[in-house]
DNA sequence: AGGTACATCTCGGGT
DNA sequence: ACCCGAGGTGTACCT
């Protein structure tokens, strides 16, 4: 990784035209060719950037990145260079993240009971043409729910959902499909909202969820 | 603006836990408060960060990183310096963006008749009791044509401007108002619910709106 | 303070 | 490659 600090100006050209006026800026390359330009405010976003795969060109005036195919370009005009550092960094293992929605789905879907009484899974992501449906499920009486799950249930969330119902019932076989958000902690006027609607909510929690997957462990544990 | 590049493993809890594993990385702390983590690949996004309003403890085993208020903990256990440097850089000069969003509607403001034929404006930010809706207009029979637009036309916006329909329609005078969306590029999914719910979708060229280019040109060129 | 809409959103997953 | 949905989204602007 190379860390320059710099007194410079900057022109952007691609989705839109961005120009910032001289100032001392940090300009950081990555080894991948991502250019970051960043002032000492504003918080974790750069003032200007380009992503790999970049094409990085430097003169005495300046560094100009563009994009390996496409019009962006990323013209650095540097008047004054203050420090200039480049440190190797070798290979970091990757982040581990936890509590996502994804891990709400695939708990859901090992026990799909949890979202309405006698409720089994048909399949997950069940396609519509506007988009798939978090879970397909049906009842003890064989009619069908769908379920969208979300970590908060809010109005989009709601929205969403009926979305794909106006897209489902069209089918006639599933005419009478219903509809089920469920989140760990559903906002107040999405519950009104979906109650409008004729959708159920259901509020999970993520360490009952987690403890059903070996539910032994919880009965036998000292 | 503090850079330091050290070897060291990162615990964050908040609305997620993450975990990152001991390597090298840039550590970049602003005078606002924001603190980066950074590894030599990945883009532009920092691995973990904390945005200002932040609390910074430092220890010779680390820093911790908390939120003013709340229950964000960022937490920083450095096993190596190898670099620890500041950079005075003073104040710079906001960025200055062209062709966002903003644009577009002042140019169809000012050329109605692009989102449909005969339309004429009667207001901008169009005031509804959700939100204002981009452009009202009128067209020959001097019906009511409701105007969203968006650089890109998604899904999202079609339900923007659904749920800004349903308020105006409300409207006894304006039972029978129309919606179009009006954007650079609309796609697939969010043209296939328009038309499902009667909305028209009108693609604008930003160049010929700006005058830069004459559509008429490919009829009459040699 | 809370809600809404915009972003060069970025990023990953699926088709 | 395109398209859609999620994000620790962040951020400005409005009520």
């Amino acid at each position: 990784m190379r860390l320059i600090v710099a007194r410079c100006a900057i022109d952007y050209r691609g989705r839109l035209s961005t120009f910032l006026p001289e100032a001392v800026r940090l300009l950081m390359i990555k080894s991948d060719g991502s250019v970051m330009v960043h002032s000492d405010r504003g918080g974790y976003r750069p003032e200007n950037w380009m992503v790999p795969p970049t094409v990085i060109e430097e003169t005495d005036e300046g560094i100009v990145v563009r994009k390996h195919r496409g019009e962006e370009r990323l013209e650095i005009l540097i008047s004054e260079r203050l420090s200039d550092v480049s440190h190797e960094m070798g290979e970091a293992a990757p982040l581990v993240k936890d509590g996502v929605e994804r891990e709400l789905q695939e708990l859901l879907a090992a026990a799909p009971a949890t979202c309405g009484d006698g409720f089994r899974l048909v399949r997950r992501e069940w396609p519509t043409d506007i988009g798939p449906v978090d879970l397909m499920c049906r009842d003890r009486e064989d009619d069908w729910i769908a379920v969208e799950i979300k970590r908060t249930g809010t109005i989009e969330a709601v929205e969403q959902l009926t979305r794909y119902l106006e897209r489902i019932r069209r089918d006639p076989a599933m005419g009478s499909c219903r509809g089920v958000l469920a989140a760990q902690e559903i906002r107040p006027q999405a519950r009104v909202l979906a109650q409008g609607r004729g959708i159920d909510c259901v509020e999970v929690d993520l360490d009952v969820l987690r403890g059903e997957r070996e539910p032994e462990l919880t009965l036998f544990a000292a």
